[in-house]
DNA sequence: GATGAAAGTCTACAGGTGTAGATAAAATGA
DNA sequence: TCATTTTATCTACACCTGTAGACTTTCATC
Protein backbone atom coordinates (compact mmCIF):
# COMPACT_ATOMS: atom_id res chain seq x y z
CA UNK A 1 0.00 0.00 0.00
CA UNK A 2 1.26 3.53 -0.44
CA UNK A 3 -0.53 5.77 2.13
CA UNK A 4 -4.30 6.11 3.36
CA UNK A 5 -5.93 8.69 1.09
CA UNK A 6 -4.07 11.67 1.43
CA UNK A 7 -4.96 14.66 -1.05
CA UNK A 8 -3.42 17.11 -2.82
CA UNK A 9 0.00 18.13 -2.27
CA UNK A 10 -0.17 15.88 0.94
CA UNK A 11 1.04 12.69 -0.38
CA UNK A 12 4.72 13.28 -0.25
CA UNK A 13 5.77 13.97 3.32
CA UNK A 14 5.50 17.28 3.78
CA UNK A 15 8.16 19.14 5.08
CA UNK A 16 7.12 20.48 8.23
CA UNK A 17 5.71 24.04 7.14
CA UNK A 18 2.53 25.45 9.96
CA UNK A 19 1.42 27.42 6.89
CA UNK A 20 0.88 24.50 4.27
CA UNK A 21 -0.62 21.98 7.43
CA UNK A 22 -3.15 24.87 7.89
CA UNK A 23 -3.97 24.88 4.46
CA UNK A 24 -4.39 21.76 3.77
CA UNK A 25 -6.69 21.13 6.96
CA UNK A 26 -8.59 24.13 5.83
CA UNK A 27 -9.03 22.19 2.33
CA UNK A 28 -9.46 18.59 3.34
CA UNK A 29 -11.91 20.28 5.66
CA UNK A 30 -13.94 22.01 2.79
CA UNK A 31 -14.28 18.87 0.98
CA UNK A 32 -15.38 16.79 3.80
CA UNK A 33 -17.64 19.53 4.87
CA UNK A 34 -18.95 19.66 1.58
CA UNK A 35 -20.23 16.10 1.25
CA UNK A 36 -21.03 15.07 4.67
CA UNK A 37 -21.79 18.28 6.62
CA UNK A 38 -20.82 19.39 9.40
CA UNK A 39 -22.33 16.28 12.19
CA UNK A 40 -21.13 14.33 9.14
CA UNK A 41 -17.68 15.26 8.66
CA UNK A 42 -15.60 13.59 11.56
CA UNK A 43 -12.08 15.53 12.86
CA UNK A 44 -10.35 12.22 12.16
CA UNK A 45 -11.71 11.71 8.30
CA UNK A 46 -10.45 15.50 8.22
CA UNK A 47 -7.37 14.86 9.46
CA UNK A 48 -6.51 11.94 7.30
CA UNK A 49 -7.43 14.01 4.40
CA UNK A 50 -4.98 16.50 5.04
CA UNK A 51 -2.30 14.03 5.68
CA UNK A 52 -2.48 14.24 9.44
CA UNK A 53 -3.58 13.44 13.03
CA UNK A 54 -6.90 14.56 14.56
CA UNK A 55 -5.14 16.37 17.31
CA UNK A 56 -3.73 18.71 15.21
CA UNK A 57 -7.03 19.97 13.71
CA UNK A 58 -7.85 21.05 17.18
CA UNK A 59 -4.43 22.34 17.75
CA UNK A 60 -4.39 24.80 14.69
CA UNK A 61 -8.41 25.87 15.36
CA UNK A 62 -9.21 25.06 18.60
CA UNK A 63 -12.25 23.13 17.86
CA UNK A 64 -14.24 21.90 14.98
CA UNK A 65 -16.94 24.40 16.09
CA UNK A 66 -14.22 26.99 14.81
CA UNK A 67 -12.50 24.89 12.00
CA UNK A 68 -15.92 24.99 10.41
CA UNK A 69 -16.75 28.75 11.00
CA UNK A 70 -13.52 29.35 9.29
CA UNK A 71 -14.14 27.55 6.48
CA UNK A 72 -17.94 28.86 5.92
CA UNK A 73 -16.10 32.26 6.43
CA UNK A 74 -13.63 31.25 3.43
CA UNK A 75 -15.54 29.30 1.36
CA UNK A 76 -19.07 32.23 1.78
CA UNK A 77 -15.90 34.97 0.86
CA UNK A 78 -14.63 33.53 -2.47
CA UNK A 79 -16.33 35.42 -5.61
CA UNK A 80 -19.70 33.72 -6.51
CA UNK A 81 -22.66 34.17 -8.84
CA UNK A 82 -24.06 36.75 -6.69
CA UNK A 83 -21.25 39.37 -6.73
CA UNK A 84 -22.60 43.12 -6.72
CA UNK A 85 -20.68 43.81 -10.03
CA UNK A 86 -22.61 41.32 -11.65
CA UNK A 87 -25.79 42.85 -10.22
CA UNK A 88 -24.97 45.60 -13.01
CA UNK A 89 -25.37 43.51 -15.76
CA UNK A 90 -28.58 43.92 -18.10
CA UNK A 91 -29.70 40.39 -18.22
CA UNK A 92 -28.75 39.55 -15.11
CA UNK A 93 -31.32 36.85 -14.48
CA UNK A 94 -30.37 34.93 -17.23
CA UNK A 95 -26.42 34.88 -15.81
CA UNK A 96 -27.51 34.39 -12.56
CA UNK A 97 -29.64 30.98 -13.87
CA UNK A 98 -26.66 29.71 -16.62
CA UNK A 99 -24.27 29.73 -13.82
CA UNK A 100 -26.42 28.15 -11.00
CA UNK A 101 -27.38 25.46 -13.68
CA UNK A 102 -23.67 24.85 -14.75
CA UNK A 103 -22.68 24.80 -11.15
CA UNK A 104 -25.07 22.42 -9.77
CA UNK A 105 -24.42 20.42 -13.04
CA UNK A 106 -20.68 20.27 -12.77
CA UNK A 107 -20.28 20.71 -8.59
CA UNK A 108 -17.74 23.05 -9.02
CA UNK A 109 -16.39 24.99 -6.25
CA UNK A 110 -18.35 28.79 -6.45
CA UNK A 111 -21.33 27.77 -4.70
CA UNK A 112 -19.52 25.35 -2.14
CA UNK A 113 -19.73 27.25 0.81
CA UNK A 114 -23.53 27.33 0.21
CA UNK A 115 -23.50 23.29 -0.42
CA UNK A 116 -22.04 23.08 2.99
CA UNK A 117 -24.84 24.97 4.54
CA UNK A 118 -27.05 23.15 2.93
CA UNK A 119 -25.41 19.95 4.53
CA UNK A 120 -24.75 21.60 7.48
CA UNK A 121 -28.09 22.98 8.63
CA UNK A 122 -29.81 20.49 10.50
CA UNK A 123 -26.85 21.16 12.93
CA UNK A 124 -28.14 23.97 14.89
CA UNK A 125 -24.81 25.46 15.99
CA UNK A 126 -23.70 25.28 12.59
CA UNK A 127 -26.63 26.89 11.04
CA UNK A 128 -26.52 29.78 12.93
CA UNK A 129 -23.01 30.00 11.94
CA UNK A 130 -23.74 29.63 7.64
CA UNK A 131 -26.69 32.44 8.40
CA UNK A 132 -24.72 34.74 10.04
CA UNK A 133 -22.45 34.44 7.20
CA UNK A 134 -25.33 34.36 3.95
CA UNK A 135 -27.05 37.37 5.88
CA UNK A 136 -23.68 39.54 5.80
CA UNK A 137 -21.82 38.08 2.70
CA UNK A 138 -24.78 37.76 0.33
CA UNK A 139 -28.11 39.10 1.15
CA UNK A 140 -26.78 42.23 2.68
CA UNK A 141 -24.58 43.19 -0.56
CA UNK A 142 -27.52 41.89 -2.86
CA UNK A 143 -30.15 43.87 -1.12
CA UNK A 144 -28.52 47.38 -1.08
CA UNK A 145 -27.45 46.69 -4.93
CA UNK A 146 -31.52 46.12 -5.99
CA UNK A 147 -33.27 48.84 -6.31
CA UNK A 148 -37.02 49.62 -5.52
CA UNK A 149 -39.64 47.96 -3.23
CA UNK A 150 -38.61 45.34 -0.82
CA UNK A 151 -34.95 44.78 -1.91
CA UNK A 152 -34.03 42.65 1.35
CA UNK A 153 -37.23 40.24 0.83
CA UNK A 154 -36.29 40.25 -3.16
CA UNK A 155 -32.53 39.21 -2.46
CA UNK A 156 -33.31 36.56 -0.36
CA UNK A 157 -35.60 35.14 -2.14
CA UNK A 158 -33.00 34.96 -5.24
CA UNK A 159 -30.98 33.44 -2.55
CA UNK A 160 -33.62 30.65 -1.69
CA UNK A 161 -34.20 29.74 -5.58
CA UNK A 162 -30.30 29.15 -5.62
CA UNK A 163 -30.96 27.19 -2.16
CA UNK A 164 -33.52 25.14 -3.94
CA UNK A 165 -32.10 24.03 -6.79
CA UNK A 166 -28.91 23.10 -5.12
CA UNK A 167 -30.50 21.41 -2.58
CA UNK A 168 -33.38 19.29 -5.25
CA UNK A 169 -30.41 18.96 -8.04
CA UNK A 170 -27.03 18.10 -5.89
CA UNK A 171 -28.38 17.04 -2.34
CA UNK A 172 -31.34 14.59 -3.66
CA UNK A 173 -30.67 14.51 -7.12
CA UNK A 174 -33.71 14.87 -8.02
CA UNK A 175 -33.72 12.80 -11.74
CA UNK A 176 -35.34 15.27 -13.52
CA UNK A 177 -33.11 18.31 -12.75
CA UNK A 178 -30.10 16.38 -12.78
CA UNK A 179 -30.92 14.90 -16.21
CA UNK A 180 -32.60 17.79 -17.57
CA UNK A 181 -31.29 20.09 -20.37
CA UNK A 182 -28.82 22.94 -19.12
CA UNK A 183 -30.31 25.36 -21.65
CA UNK A 184 -34.10 24.33 -20.77
CA UNK A 185 -33.48 24.90 -17.63
CA UNK A 186 -31.78 28.53 -17.94
CA UNK A 187 -34.70 29.27 -19.99
CA UNK A 188 -37.36 28.38 -17.75
CA UNK A 189 -35.34 30.33 -14.53
CA UNK A 190 -33.87 33.32 -16.37
CA UNK A 191 -37.46 35.16 -16.13
CA UNK A 192 -37.58 33.89 -12.24
CA UNK A 193 -34.35 36.03 -11.57
CA UNK A 194 -35.11 38.64 -13.56
CA UNK A 195 -38.42 39.18 -11.72
CA UNK A 196 -36.95 39.67 -8.70
CA UNK A 197 -34.60 41.42 -9.75
CA UNK A 198 -36.37 44.31 -11.78
CA UNK A 199 -38.85 43.83 -8.84
CA UNK A 200 -41.77 45.64 -11.18
CA UNK A 201 -45.24 44.31 -11.66
CA UNK A 202 -47.74 44.65 -8.64
CA UNK A 203 -45.04 44.79 -5.81
CA UNK A 204 -45.72 48.69 -5.13
CA UNK A 205 -49.59 48.35 -6.34
CA UNK A 206 -51.57 47.51 -3.06
CA UNK B 1 -42.96 19.29 36.70
CA UNK B 2 -45.14 17.18 35.95
CA UNK B 3 -43.02 14.35 33.53
CA UNK B 4 -40.65 14.44 31.67
CA UNK B 5 -41.08 15.57 28.20
CA UNK B 6 -43.41 13.83 27.08
CA UNK B 7 -46.23 14.02 24.17
CA UNK B 8 -49.76 14.32 23.00
CA UNK B 9 -51.13 11.26 25.01
CA UNK B 10 -48.33 10.33 26.11
CA UNK B 11 -48.47 11.57 29.74
CA UNK B 12 -50.57 9.34 31.23
CA UNK B 13 -49.26 5.59 31.82
CA UNK B 14 -51.20 4.73 28.09
CA UNK B 15 -52.58 1.23 28.84
CA UNK B 16 -51.02 -1.42 26.90
CA UNK B 17 -51.49 -0.67 23.64
CA UNK B 18 -49.65 -1.88 20.62
CA UNK B 19 -51.17 0.10 18.22
CA UNK B 20 -51.24 3.43 19.96
CA UNK B 21 -47.94 2.83 21.36
CA UNK B 22 -46.73 2.51 17.23
CA UNK B 23 -48.42 5.69 16.67
CA UNK B 24 -47.09 7.38 19.36
CA UNK B 25 -43.85 6.20 18.57
CA UNK B 26 -44.15 7.23 14.78
CA UNK B 27 -45.69 10.97 15.77
CA UNK B 28 -42.29 11.52 17.91
CA UNK B 29 -40.27 10.14 15.65
CA UNK B 30 -41.79 12.61 12.75
CA UNK B 31 -41.91 15.58 14.97
CA UNK B 32 -37.41 14.40 16.22
CA UNK B 33 -36.65 14.06 12.73
CA UNK B 34 -38.40 17.46 11.68
CA UNK B 35 -36.07 19.11 14.03
CA UNK B 36 -32.92 17.50 13.78
CA UNK B 37 -33.03 15.22 10.69
CA UNK B 38 -31.98 11.71 9.98
CA UNK B 39 -28.36 11.80 11.95
CA UNK B 40 -29.59 14.45 14.52
CA UNK B 41 -32.73 12.93 16.02
CA UNK B 42 -31.24 9.79 18.51
CA UNK B 43 -33.61 6.40 18.96
CA UNK B 44 -33.36 7.29 22.49
CA UNK B 45 -34.61 10.33 22.03
CA UNK B 46 -37.18 9.50 19.54
CA UNK B 47 -38.28 6.78 22.13
CA UNK B 48 -38.48 9.32 25.00
CA UNK B 49 -40.71 11.35 23.16
CA UNK B 50 -43.05 8.67 23.03
CA UNK B 51 -42.62 7.90 26.77
CA UNK B 52 -41.28 4.54 25.88
CA UNK B 53 -37.68 2.72 25.58
CA UNK B 54 -35.06 2.81 22.75
CA UNK B 55 -35.24 -1.15 22.52
CA UNK B 56 -39.42 -0.74 21.51
CA UNK B 57 -38.25 1.20 18.85
CA UNK B 58 -36.51 -1.26 16.96
CA UNK B 59 -38.67 -3.68 18.45
CA UNK B 60 -41.69 -2.19 16.11
CA UNK B 61 -39.86 -0.80 13.39
CA UNK B 62 -36.43 -3.09 12.95
CA UNK B 63 -34.08 -0.16 12.58
CA UNK B 64 -33.58 3.26 12.78
CA UNK B 65 -33.95 3.64 9.15
CA UNK B 66 -36.92 1.79 8.47
CA UNK B 67 -38.21 3.62 11.04
CA UNK B 68 -37.46 6.83 9.01
CA UNK B 69 -38.53 5.62 5.90
CA UNK B 70 -42.12 5.00 7.38
CA UNK B 71 -42.27 8.32 8.77
CA UNK B 72 -41.12 9.53 5.53
CA UNK B 73 -44.10 8.10 3.93
CA UNK B 74 -46.14 8.68 6.26
CA UNK B 75 -45.42 12.59 5.68
CA UNK B 76 -45.34 12.74 2.34
CA UNK B 77 -48.17 10.65 1.79
CA UNK B 78 -50.35 13.62 3.67
CA UNK B 79 -52.03 15.98 1.61
CA UNK B 80 -49.54 19.16 0.93
CA UNK B 81 -50.39 22.16 -1.25
CA UNK B 82 -48.93 20.61 -4.00
CA UNK B 83 -51.79 18.24 -4.47
CA UNK B 84 -53.15 17.43 -7.89
CA UNK B 85 -56.53 18.88 -7.67
CA UNK B 86 -54.68 22.21 -6.62
CA UNK B 87 -53.60 22.21 -10.04
CA UNK B 88 -57.30 22.58 -11.22
CA UNK B 89 -57.27 26.18 -9.83
CA UNK B 90 -57.10 29.28 -12.05
CA UNK B 91 -54.79 31.27 -9.76
CA UNK B 92 -52.61 28.28 -8.74
CA UNK B 93 -49.75 30.19 -8.43
CA UNK B 94 -51.18 32.27 -5.53
CA UNK B 95 -52.69 29.55 -3.83
CA UNK B 96 -49.38 27.77 -3.65
CA UNK B 97 -47.51 31.46 -2.39
CA UNK B 98 -49.70 32.18 -0.16
CA UNK B 99 -49.88 28.52 1.41
CA UNK B 100 -46.22 28.06 1.22
CA UNK B 101 -45.96 31.69 3.22
CA UNK B 102 -48.59 30.40 5.67
CA UNK B 103 -46.78 27.14 6.19
CA UNK B 104 -43.51 28.33 6.51
CA UNK B 105 -44.02 30.74 8.78
CA UNK B 106 -46.11 28.87 11.54
CA UNK B 107 -44.13 26.07 10.97
CA UNK B 108 -47.21 23.88 10.35
CA UNK B 109 -47.17 20.23 9.46
CA UNK B 110 -48.42 20.05 5.75
CA UNK B 111 -44.90 20.24 4.42
CA UNK B 112 -43.68 18.64 7.81
CA UNK B 113 -42.35 16.03 5.04
CA UNK B 114 -40.44 18.13 3.12
CA UNK B 115 -38.71 19.51 6.16
CA UNK B 116 -37.36 16.26 7.68
CA UNK B 117 -36.17 15.38 4.23
CA UNK B 118 -34.13 18.83 4.37
CA UNK B 119 -33.27 18.48 7.38
CA UNK B 120 -31.63 15.01 6.99
CA UNK B 121 -30.34 15.27 3.07
CA UNK B 122 -26.90 15.09 4.78
CA UNK B 123 -27.31 11.49 5.33
CA UNK B 124 -26.95 10.07 1.61
CA UNK B 125 -28.94 6.35 2.88
CA UNK B 126 -31.84 9.38 4.18
CA UNK B 127 -31.54 10.78 1.47
CA UNK B 128 -32.17 8.26 -1.02
CA UNK B 129 -35.33 7.65 0.64
CA UNK B 130 -36.25 11.07 0.99
CA UNK B 131 -35.66 11.48 -3.06
CA UNK B 132 -37.96 8.35 -3.44
CA UNK B 133 -40.41 9.71 -2.04
CA UNK B 134 -40.52 13.25 -3.31
CA UNK B 135 -39.90 11.65 -7.16
CA UNK B 136 -42.62 9.97 -7.09
CA UNK B 137 -45.28 11.30 -4.08
CA UNK B 138 -44.89 15.11 -5.55
CA UNK B 139 -42.87 15.36 -8.61
CA UNK B 140 -44.26 13.16 -11.16
CA UNK B 141 -47.73 13.57 -9.86
CA UNK B 142 -47.11 17.48 -10.83
CA UNK B 143 -45.94 16.82 -13.93
CA UNK B 144 -48.70 14.72 -15.50
CA UNK B 145 -50.88 17.17 -13.86
CA UNK B 146 -49.02 20.54 -15.68
CA UNK B 147 -49.93 20.82 -19.78
CA UNK B 148 -46.80 22.31 -21.91
CA UNK B 149 -43.27 20.92 -22.39
CA UNK B 150 -40.98 20.64 -19.75
CA UNK B 151 -43.26 19.48 -17.35
CA UNK B 152 -41.05 17.24 -15.22
CA UNK B 153 -38.70 20.10 -15.41
CA UNK B 154 -40.79 22.86 -14.66
CA UNK B 155 -42.65 20.68 -11.83
CA UNK B 156 -38.76 19.95 -10.19
CA UNK B 157 -38.06 23.35 -10.36
CA UNK B 158 -41.63 24.33 -8.27
CA UNK B 159 -40.84 22.31 -5.75
CA UNK B 160 -37.36 23.67 -6.10
CA UNK B 161 -38.49 26.92 -5.14
CA UNK B 162 -40.99 25.20 -2.27
CA UNK B 163 -37.44 23.44 -0.51
CA UNK B 164 -35.57 26.98 -0.67
CA UNK B 165 -37.78 29.05 0.74
CA UNK B 166 -38.02 26.19 3.62
CA UNK B 167 -34.56 25.98 3.89
CA UNK B 168 -33.62 29.54 4.35
CA UNK B 169 -36.88 30.75 6.19
CA UNK B 170 -37.79 27.90 8.32
CA UNK B 171 -34.39 26.00 8.88
CA UNK B 172 -31.74 28.75 8.42
CA UNK B 173 -34.23 31.65 10.04
CA UNK B 174 -32.67 34.21 7.20
CA UNK B 175 -34.21 37.05 8.93
CA UNK B 176 -35.36 39.11 6.04
CA UNK B 177 -37.34 36.09 5.11
CA UNK B 178 -38.66 35.26 8.18
CA UNK B 179 -39.74 38.69 9.27
CA UNK B 180 -40.70 39.68 5.95
CA UNK B 181 -44.75 40.60 5.48
CA UNK B 182 -46.61 37.28 4.42
CA UNK B 183 -48.53 39.14 2.32
CA UNK B 184 -45.70 40.80 0.26
CA UNK B 185 -43.73 37.69 0.24
CA UNK B 186 -46.98 36.10 -1.41
CA UNK B 187 -47.18 38.95 -4.02
CA UNK B 188 -43.42 38.23 -4.83
CA UNK B 189 -44.28 34.50 -5.15
CA UNK B 190 -46.82 34.15 -7.17
CA UNK B 191 -46.26 35.12 -10.35
CA UNK B 192 -43.21 32.69 -10.48
CA UNK B 193 -44.75 30.32 -9.50
CA UNK B 194 -47.66 30.61 -12.03
CA UNK B 195 -44.95 31.35 -14.93
CA UNK B 196 -43.94 27.41 -13.87
CA UNK B 197 -47.45 26.62 -13.64
CA UNK B 198 -48.04 28.46 -17.26
CA UNK B 199 -44.86 27.06 -18.59
CA UNK B 200 -45.22 30.02 -21.45
CA UNK B 201 -43.24 32.52 -22.72
CA UNK B 202 -39.98 31.25 -24.55
CA UNK B 203 -40.41 27.33 -23.50
CA UNK B 204 -40.96 26.47 -27.10
CA UNK B 205 -39.47 29.46 -29.28
CA UNK B 206 -36.10 28.29 -29.67
C1' DG C 1 -57.15 -18.20 39.43
C1' DA C 2 -53.59 -20.32 36.47
C1' DT C 3 -51.40 -20.16 31.83
C1' DG C 4 -49.55 -18.40 27.57
C1' DA C 5 -48.71 -14.73 24.83
C1' DA C 6 -48.06 -10.05 24.11
C1' DA C 7 -45.83 -5.57 25.52
C1' DG C 8 -42.17 -3.36 27.49
C1' DT C 9 -37.68 -2.80 29.99
C1' DC C 10 -32.73 -3.79 31.59
C1' DT C 11 -28.08 -4.64 30.80
C1' DA C 12 -24.58 -4.59 27.71
C1' DC C 13 -21.65 -4.26 23.68
C1' DA C 14 -18.87 -2.70 19.99
C1' DG C 15 -17.96 1.37 17.61
C1' DG C 16 -17.79 6.19 17.00
C1' DT C 17 -17.46 11.21 18.57
C1' DG C 18 -14.65 15.59 20.01
C1' DT C 19 -11.00 16.78 22.78
C1' DA C 20 -7.26 17.28 26.76
C1' DG C 21 -2.45 16.25 28.42
C1' DA C 22 1.82 14.29 28.05
C1' DT C 23 5.30 12.82 24.69
C1' DA C 24 8.26 12.41 20.57
C1' DA C 25 10.44 14.20 16.43
C1' DA C 26 12.21 17.76 13.57
C1' DA C 27 13.88 22.30 12.70
C1' DT C 28 16.36 26.46 14.27
C1' DG C 29 19.39 28.97 17.02
C1' DA C 30 23.82 29.39 19.62
C1' DT D 1 27.29 20.31 18.97
C1' DC D 2 23.96 21.29 22.32
C1' DA D 3 19.74 23.53 23.70
C1' DT D 4 15.34 25.47 22.61
C1' DT D 5 11.29 26.09 20.23
C1' DT D 6 8.13 24.66 16.92
C1' DT D 7 5.47 20.88 14.75
C1' DA D 8 3.21 16.73 15.12
C1' DT D 9 1.72 12.32 17.38
C1' DC D 10 0.31 8.92 21.08
C1' DT D 11 -2.61 7.58 24.65
C1' DA D 12 -6.63 8.25 26.86
C1' DC D 13 -11.10 9.80 28.48
C1' DA D 14 -15.85 10.61 28.86
C1' DC D 15 -19.82 10.52 26.18
C1' DC D 16 -23.02 9.09 22.76
C1' DT D 17 -24.65 6.09 18.96
C1' DG D 18 -27.69 1.97 17.15
C1' DT D 19 -28.76 -2.48 18.36
C1' DA D 20 -28.91 -7.56 20.28
C1' DG D 21 -30.43 -10.92 23.83
C1' DA D 22 -32.35 -11.95 28.22
C1' DC D 23 -35.55 -10.51 31.45
C1' DT D 24 -39.90 -8.73 33.66
C1' DT D 25 -44.49 -7.06 33.64
C1' DT D 26 -49.16 -6.80 32.00
C1' DC D 27 -53.02 -8.48 29.56
C1' DA D 28 -56.52 -11.87 27.79
C1' DT D 29 -58.28 -16.31 27.73
C1' DC D 30 -59.30 -20.95 29.41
Amino acid sequence: MTKATPIDAADRPRRRDAAATRAAILASARRAFAEAGYDGAGVREIAAGAGVTAMLVNRYFGSKEKLFAEVIAATMAAPTILTPQNLASPRLGETIARTLVEITRTGDTPLEGFLIMLHSASSKRAAEIGREQIEHGHQKTMASALRGALAPERAALILSMVAGIQVMRQMMGLPALAKAEPEALVKLLAPLFQQLIDGDTEASGR
